[in-house]
Parts: C-alpha cells; sequence; structure tokens
RNA sequence: GGGAGUUUAGCUCAGCUGGUUCAGAGCAUCUGCCUUACAAGCAGAGGGUCGGCGGUUCGAAUCCGUCAACUCCCACCA
C-alpha cells in the first residue's frame, strides 16, 4: 500500500538505492542485442545546469525504454579533463592562496590539480544520480585517466607515423591569459565597437605621408610594410620602391603592391604587420617581409622594439593613441564596428600569433566522415545539421592539436640534444628510437628533453565511444566488439564540430566504422522570455533545487514538455509543476484502485465488460503510436501522448466507468483487469518517469528482491477493433450531452434522470450500460415520436432527449438548433459546391470524392434531424 | 558577405507525400462545481485571415516566387 500523499522526495531517493544495490544498470555482454549511449562526458569540475537536465532526461528515457524491450543496455558515463578550463579554475584558486603558476615546477602544479579534481571531480556525476540517471557507474571513465591517455598517446604515435600529425610554425588563435594556442573552434567571433585609426606614414625623404586605416595602432611597432593596390589611381604618383616611416616608431619600411588590398576600404592603404595578423602572415610570406613579434605570452609588449615595454596591449592603444595625436600623426579617429575574435574558455581576445604548434592533417580523415554523414549511416535529426556538418568538413582545417598548458596529456615527442625528435608511447621507446635516431649508443633518458605542450582536450574526447571500451589499446577486445558502434549520441548543435564530426572521423579511422547509428541534437535550454541561461543574467535555475521542489520525476516530465529535437527549450518552473501534478495524479489513481474491495460473488457488470474492452483498443492504439514516435525520435510527443493516455482516457474515462458506488465492492475481474492496466501504463510511463512508476509497480504486485519494472518489456500493439472504438466515441459524445443539460438546468449528478432516443445505425445500444452508469439515469428507453416537452441533443444522426417534467426554455432552444442548423447548411453548400464542380469530380482522387459524398450524405441526415426538431419545438 | 532555419490560439509547439487526423495539442484564461482517488482536481466554454503579398491548382497552413521580422551557423577585409 502506498502513502496518502505523492511525495516524491520519499520515494526517489529509495528506488534509486534500490537499483544501485540490485546492479540493474550494469550491463555486460552477452546474448541480447546491445543498446549502447555513452553520455558527452561534462567538465570533470562542472556543475549540472539545466542543459545537462535536458539531455540526460533523454539518455535516461532511451535507456530505459530499450531495456523495457528487452536489449541489453549500456550507458556510459564519464567526465572530461577539460584542459582549458580546469587548469583555469586552478590557476584562479592558487592565486587566490596567493601562489603563482609562475612559480610552480610542472609536478607542483599537476600535484595541485590533481587534488583539485579529486575534490571537485564527479560532483556533476553525483548529481547526475538524483536525476534518476541509469548510468552503469561500475564504467564511469576519465579522459585523463590511465586507459584514455594511453589510447590518446597510442593514437597520437599512430597518426604520426602515418605523417598525419606534423609539426610546424603558422599564425595560431592564442589566448593570452591561459597562454596557449587555441583550434579555430575555440574562438568566438563577437561584434565590438571600436575606434577606426587614420596614421599618417611618412614617405622617407619626402614631406608627403601616406594615410593609413588601423583598428590596432598598438601594432604598428611590428609594421613591416605598408600595402597598396596596384590599381588605386590614388596613389599611382608614388615611386616605385619609395619607403614610408612608421610613425613614433621612426622605422623605415617598403611600400608594396598587391591586389589582396581594398581599394573601397579606408584609404586604400594597409599597414602590414606579418606577427600578428592572418592575412599580413600571407603578405609578409610572399614579399619576405621581416616579422617582427612585439607581444609577450600574456598579451604584454616584449622588447623587441624598445618602446612600450611591458605594457598591456589594451593600455598600449591607449596610450599610443595619445602619442599620435601630440606627435601630429594622428588623422583622424572614426567610431568603427567589427568582428574580434574573443577565447571561448577564459573570454580574452584573441591574439594571432606566429608559434611553433602541432597539428593535425585532416583532409584525408574527413573524406569518410562526410560520406557516413551525408548518405545517413550516420543519421542526424533533425536533418537540417548534416548541411552545417558538410560545409565545414569539405571546408577543413588542419587541426590544432597542441596547448601550452599542463593539464592534458603530454606531446609524446622527445628532443634530442644533438637536434630533432622522435615521437613515442614512452619514455623507454623514445630512448631507443633517440639512439637508433642518433647513432649514439650512450644517450640516456634525462638526454631527452619531452614537449612541454600537452594535447587538446578534443583530442581524448574524438576517441570516447572507442576507448571507453578500450578499443585503440585492446582494439579486439569482447566489449569493444559488442558495444561498438554505440546506437545514439545525444548532444547539442554547439559541439558538432568540436566533438560529433571528430568522434566520427576517429571511429573510422580506427574502427573502420560510425561511433554511433544516430545523432539526436537538443536545443539551447532557455528562460520563458527566450534567453539563454547564464550565471551573468542569474535566470538559471539550479536543478537539484528544483528536483528537491517536484521531483526527479517533475522536473524530467518538464524537459519533456516543449523539447522536439534541435529546437531550444523554454524552460518555465510551471512545467515542473505540471509534471509534479502528473505524478499526483497517477498517484491519487493508483490509490482509488487500492481502495476497492472484491466481491468473488459479484457478476460483472456490462459497464465494466464494455469499459474493459474499450480501453484494451485504445491502449493498444495508443501503444502502437508510441511506437512510432519513438522510432522517429519524437520523443516529447510520446510523451504527450501517453500522459493524455493516462490522464483522460484511462482516469478520466475508464475509471469513472468501472469505479464502484462509495464504499461498494467490486468484482474480481474487473479489479483484475484494472491492475493489469495499470500495470501496462507504468510500463508506459516508466522511461519519463522511473521513480514513481516502479513504487506503484512494486506495489501493484509481490516482487522478489533485485525484480524492477525497468526490465519489464514495455506493453505491445495489438491488432485494434476500430469500430468499437468509434461506437464508444458517439457514447462519449451522448454522456457529453446529458452532463450539458445537466450543467445549464443546474441539476445536481445525485438527482436520477431519464433518457430518451430515437434509434438508429448511430444508437450505440450495445453499450448503452456505459452512459447510465455515468450519467445516473434511471432508465434509458427506446421512443418513436420526439417529445417536443425535453431536453434534445443529436449525436452524429441520433436523436436523444431528457425529458425534464417541466417547462424547457423553448426559445433558447430553438436558437441553438437555427445556429447549428445555419452552420450546417452552409457546410452542405460548400460540399454541393465542389461536388458540382466537375473538374474536382473528375481529377480528385476516387477516395477524397468519396468522402465528399459521405459528408454530404451525413449532413442531410443531421440536418434533417434538426428540421424534425425544429417542428417538433413549435 | 555567404548559408540554414523559424514565423499556426495569450504562451510553448504538432500539423509527414496538397483533399475529414485540417485548422489541432498541452499550458494559461473564463464559467460552474470542496461530486469521499486526486482543487496538484472535476465538468464545460471561449480563443487563430496559419507573418504580408502574388502565383500554381478543381482545391494551399502545406508547393513556387517575393517582401518582412526573428534566430543560428560559417567567413581574415585592415
Amino acid at each position: 500500500m502506498v502513502a496518502d500523499k505523492y511525495t516524491p522526495q520519499e520515494i526517489e531517493s529509495k528506488w534509486y538505492e534500490y537499483w544501485i544495490d540490485n546492479k540493474l544498470f550494469h550491463s555486460e555482454p552477452d546474448a541480447r542485442e546491445p543498446y549502447t549511449i555513452v553520455i558527452p562526458p561534462p567538465n570533470v569540475t562542472g556543475m549540472l545546469h539545466m542543459g545537462h537536465m535536458l539531455n540526460n532526461t533523454l539518455q535516461d528515457v532511451l535507456m530505459r525504454r530499450a531495456r523495457q524491450e528487452g536489449k541489453n543496455a549500456c550507458w556510459v558515463p564519464g567526465t572530461d579533463h577539460a584542459s582549458i578550463a580546469t587548469e583555469a579554475k586552478v590557476v584562479a584558486k592558487l592565486k587566490a592562496e596567493g601562489i603563482d603558476k609562475a612559480n610552480l615546477t610542472r609536478e607542483e602544479f599537476l600535484a595541485h590539480a590533481w587534488e583539485w579534481k579529486e575534490k571537485h571531480g564527479g560532483i556533476i556525476l553525483k548529481q547526475l544520480r538524483k536525476l534518476g540517471a541509469s548510468c552503469d557507474w561500475d564504467r564511469t571513465c576519465f579522459t585523463m585517466d590511465e586507459p584514455r591517455t594511453e589510447s590518446v598517446i597510442k593514437v597520437f604515435c599512430d597518426l604520426y607515423e602515418k605523417g598525419k600529425i606534423y609539426r610546424g610554425v603558422r599564425m595560431v588563435n592564442w589566448d593570452p591569459s591561459a597562454k596557449t594556442a587555441l583550434s579555430d573552434e575555440e574562438v568566438i567571433y563577437k561584434e565590438s565597437q571600436g575606434k577606426l585609426y587614420y596614421l599618417r606614414y611618412m614617405v622617407e625623404g619626402t614631406d608627403k605621408y601616406l594615410v593609413v586605416a588601423t583598428t590596432r595602432p598598438e601594432t604598428i611597432l611590428g609594421d613591416t610594410a605598408v600595402c597598396l593596390n596596384p590599381n588605386d589611381e590614388r596613389y599611382k604618383d608614388i615611386p616605385e620602391g619609395a619607403r614610408v616611416i612608421v610613425p613614433l616608431v621612426g622605422r623605415s619600411i617598403p611600400i608594396i603592391r598587391d591586389e589582396y588590398v581594398d581599394i573601397e576600404f579606408g584609404t586604400g592603404a594597409l599597414k602590414v604587420t606579418p606577427a600578428h595578423d592572418v592575412n599580413d602572415y600571407m603578405l609578409g610570406d610572399k614579399y619576405s617581409l621581416e616579422t617582427i613579434d612585439i607581444f609577450n605570452d600574456d598579451g604584454t609588449i616584449n622588447d623587441k622594439v624598445g618602446m612600450y615595454v611591458g605594457m598591456d596591449r589594451f593600455e598600449c592603444r591607449k596610450v599610443i593613441e595619445g602619442d599620435l595625436q601630440a606627435a601630429g600623426l594622428m588623422e583622424k579617429v572614426e567610431a568603427y564596428t567589427n568582428n574580434v575574435g574573443y577565447s571561448e574558455r577564459t573570454g580574452v581576445a584573441i591574439e594571432p600569433k606566429l608559434s611553433m604548434q602541432w597539428f593535425l592533417s585532416m583532409k584525408e580523415i574527413a573524406e569518410p566522415a562526410t560520406k557516413a554523414v551525408m548518405e545517413d549511416t550516420i543519421k542526424f535529426i533533425p536533418a537540417k545539421y548534416k548541411n552545417t556538418y558538410r560545409h565545414w568538413m569539405e571546408n577543413i582545417k588542419d587541426w590544432c592539436i597542441s596547448r601550452q598548458l599542463w593539464w592534458g596529456q603530454r606531446i609524446p615527442a622527445y628532443y634530442l640534444p644533438q637536434g630533432g625528435y622522435v615521437i613515442a608511447e614512452t619514455a623507454e621507446q623514445a630512448l631507443e628510437k633517440a639512439r637508433a635516431k642518433s647513432g649514439d649508443a650512450s644517450l640516456q633518458l634525462s638526454d631527452l628533453k619531452q614537449d612541454e605542450d600537452v594535447l587538446d582536450t578534443w583530442f581524448s574526447s574524438w576517441l570516447w565511444p572507442i576507448s571507453v571500451f578500450d578499443g585503440i589499446r585492446n582494439p579486439d577486445n569482447e566489449q569493444i566488439n559488442y558495444y561498438y558502434p554505440t546506437c545514439d549520441l545525444i548532444t547539442g548543435p554547439d559541439i558538432i564540430f568540436f566533438w560529433v564530426a571528430r568522434m566520427i572521423m576517429a571511429g573510422y579511422e580506427y574502427r573502420g566504422q560510425m561511433p554511433f547509428r544516430n545523432v539526436y541534437f537538443t536545443g539551447i535550454v532557455r528562460d520563458k522570455l527566450g534567453r539563454k541561461m547564464s550565471k551573468q543574467l542569474g535566470n538559471s535555475p539550479d536543478p537539484l533545487d528544483l528536483i528537491a521542489k517536484y521531483g526527479a520525476d517533475g522536473m524530467r516530465v518538464a524537459m519533456m514538455l516543449s523539447s522536439s529535437a534541435g529546437n531550444d527549450v523554454m524552460f518555465d518552473e510551471a512545467l515542473c509543476e505540471q509534471g509534479r501534478n502528473f505524478g499526483n495524479k497517477i498517484w491519487n489513481a493508483y490509490r482509488l484502485i487500492c481502495g476497492w474491495s472484491v466481491d468473488e460473488n459479484l457478476e460483472q457488470s456490462a459497464s465494466c465488460k464494455i469499459a474493459i474492452d474499450w480501453f484494451n483498443n485504445t491502449l493498444s492504439r495508443a501503444v502502437a503510436e508510441i511506437d512510432e514516435l519513438f522510432a522517429s525520435y519524437r520523443i516529447s510527443e510520446a510523451f504527450m501522448r501517453i500522459y493524455k493516455l493516462f490522464w483522460d482516457e484511462f482516469s478520466g474515462w475508464y475509471l469513472e466507468i468501472v469505479k464502484p458506488a462509495y464504499q461498494q465492492p467490486a468484482d474480481k475481474a474487473t479489479i483484475e483487469a484494472t491492475r493489469h492496466f495499470f500495470d501496462l501504463l507504468m510500463r508506459l510511463i516508466h522511461p519519463f518517469m522511473p521513480f514513481v512508476t516502479e513504487e506503484i509497480w512494486q506495489d501493484l504486485a509481490p516482487r522478489s528482491v533485485g525484480e524492477s519494472i525497468m526490465y519489464a518489456h514495455k506493453p505491445t500493439a495489438e491488432a485494434v477493433n476500430e469500430e468499437l472504438l468509434r461506437r464508444f466515441e458517439l457514447v462519449k459524445e451522448a454522456i457529453t450531452g446529458i452532463r450539458n443539460i445537466r450543467k445549464q438546468k443546474n441539476i445536481p449528478q445525485k438527482q436520477a434522470l431519464e433518457l430518451c432516443y430515437i434509434a438508429d445505425e448511430n444508437y450505440p445500444a450495445e453499450m448503452a450500460a456505459v452512459i447510465e452508469k455515468m450519467c445516473n439515469l434511471s432508465q434509458i428507453k427506446a421512443i418513436t415520436e420526439k417529445d417536443p416537452t425535453a431536453d434534445a441533443f443529436i449525436v452524429k444522426t441520433t436523436q436523444y432527449f431528457v425529458p425534464m417534467g417541466d417547462n424547457i426554455d423553448i426559445e433558447a432552444e430553438t436558437k441553438k438548433l437555427t445556429d447549428e442548423l445555419t452552420y450546417l447548411e452552409g457546410f452542405l453548400a460548400s460540399v454541393m459546391k465542389k461536388l458540382s464542380n466537375e473538374r474536382f469530380v473528375n481529377s480528385a482522387p476516387e477516395k477524397v470524392v468519396a468522402n465528399e459524398y459521405a459528408k454530404k450524405a451525413d449532413a442531410e441526415a443531421k440536418i434533417t434531424a434538426i428540421k424534425e426538431r425544429l417542428d417538433a419545438l413549435k
């Protein structure tokens, strides 16, 4: 027996413990068909936010559904070491303690970082348990644990040997705060309000000057040319080989001419700073210009030029503006909006910087990955993201995989004292290779210097679906062979390039196979005003608070209620309330049937028989539709279908019909049928609301230890008697008709009424018992003559009468009927118009035409009935 | 600058190959009800030129064109 009141908080932790204690989430390879999901690993030190709620609710729904389908379901959880984000957090924490990272050795820093990880790591996974996530916790992985690290290093070495990894000096996105290079994907461009400065560059040996427009005057320190378009008429007088003087700096630099320069922009003269702009770098390369790097790694000015040394880049911009004004070298300053790149992680403006980095060449490995998605071997849901994917894949650039950080997998490149390097999985192997390479057998480990950089975090997470099953180190092990490829990936479209695309590439490169069959993209969780949830706005509720308030089941329902694939979720706390209310509804429905006492001798009533028959069919039809919705990943629609099935069909109709009168017993067959329906309904709801359904299911019948609704097979769709369902709708309408009369006449339910009808084929005689039960009727009587003194209504073509004994409001009744008549006549006219249109009759499909004839007959019958009724009223 | 998407009831969204599954759902609103499972509820009701305009068609929310608004992605123009 369950408690009187539905209090989710009281049942949820109990059942989660039960599932864990009985190892119900655990999966091992067996003969069943596997169903696998690998979790998008959240940052190890992260906290749960609404996005995680959405994402993990979906995954859990799919997992639980798969279990109920008899599949061997395996959900692998884990966390991501999130190199930059975590390192930044650790640096900040140390700073707060008065420790500067620069004063620590690598080993010391890593000790702090691991300590931090041990303390905060995995909190997020514990939080997921509150949601009911049925992850196989025994399989919890970390992108930087030993097996994963070894896999990453192995892959690096392998790709290097295949010639796909190379090292070189390139213009990269430099994050001056984290002091590391970033990949293109980690740079976010934002429109920012800036200024366009017009600077005067004196032409050497003359008193003339060129005006050059720039948004970054501080970079004049690194100017090594000014570039003009050769077709620019304005500058045709400037002789070949002329040079200009960099303002303030006084350096003489050449004027070069290249069609790259846009004549329309600014003054048509471009300052060239090869060290600090991607395009300038390209020009510098083309014209063999000098490259002067003017910044330190932290974005301050270095001592190369000997001016503004140590000043921050933005500070320098201000100061230089003043100095230029003072020197009369500033023509003018305009307000200007342009796109500035910011670091995704630290939020500071990116500095394009030349540096030595490791790259992975992408062109070749992208090919099978592109094909897989375009040919739907891997299905994207919704499909619109295929375009985005293709566009990126077809224009893919090499991946900068090195990061100047310590928290991460250290690049296994070992530099020899005499120059050059070797790549090896271990230091020992490196030494062997180094000895072979140098021909110096006396080389010692201490002579080798390992590369200081670590690998991009995504270079470990791109292996995730493989590495969690140890498929890199042991490519033929039982686990990987059984679980791979995984089935569904649930993730946000924001990491389609970072992660999804790269996993697909790794999948084909290392397994020759896709990593997952379907990718379900969720949207972004926004507040009800459509704003993105963020800490700054303070509009992001703490999911754990919501769970405490409404229960995990309520929270899960909230996530399901307004989230179709690829669409943003407009989150409103009212949705949680709706979810909680649904839990309450289920709870009380169950309490109702628990209260029924059995009378073994009681014969089953006709109305109960009909209701059971009807609900059986209704359930079957719903199950078929729900199967269909799941198959097409319309998860929230599937939920809504179940919601209505339980609330409207089961509680609103079925239970009301079979419910015995107060303190009356019920017959055995009806109770059994009802409890059986409850069992099936709990199974259907379980993937969405695991806790309340488990609580009730456990109470429905004696269960053995370790038994769970999780493994109770989902209801299967049986053949549906459509005619029965159709006839029952007539019953519902008749009941509604009587209810309306009661309401209009203010007749209490307790007062019995009489119902008369004029029989025709639309009168559901075989189900009349239901009408009688639901409407408190003293009798149902067939009549042949209309009763003008009775309140009446029409269902389809059947006329029903409720004799009132007293007067009825003829005027109101007449008006109602006249209105309906007007509508029907108009409707009939439109049907007739269609049918008299020769072209319609000739060109429309037969079925459609037949339908119009049916409409016509229907309308005519109704019109006749209404007219008769009106005549009777006169 | 290029590309994609969205626009249907007050809100959030369904509406698949044009035609009774075509104007829908849930929530909210309004009106009755404290009817012993549930007021976290029950019974009813109202509410939309399907963003605008044009076209194709016997027939358009649905297909085409165009305009408008919003959103996202990509792109180095100083």
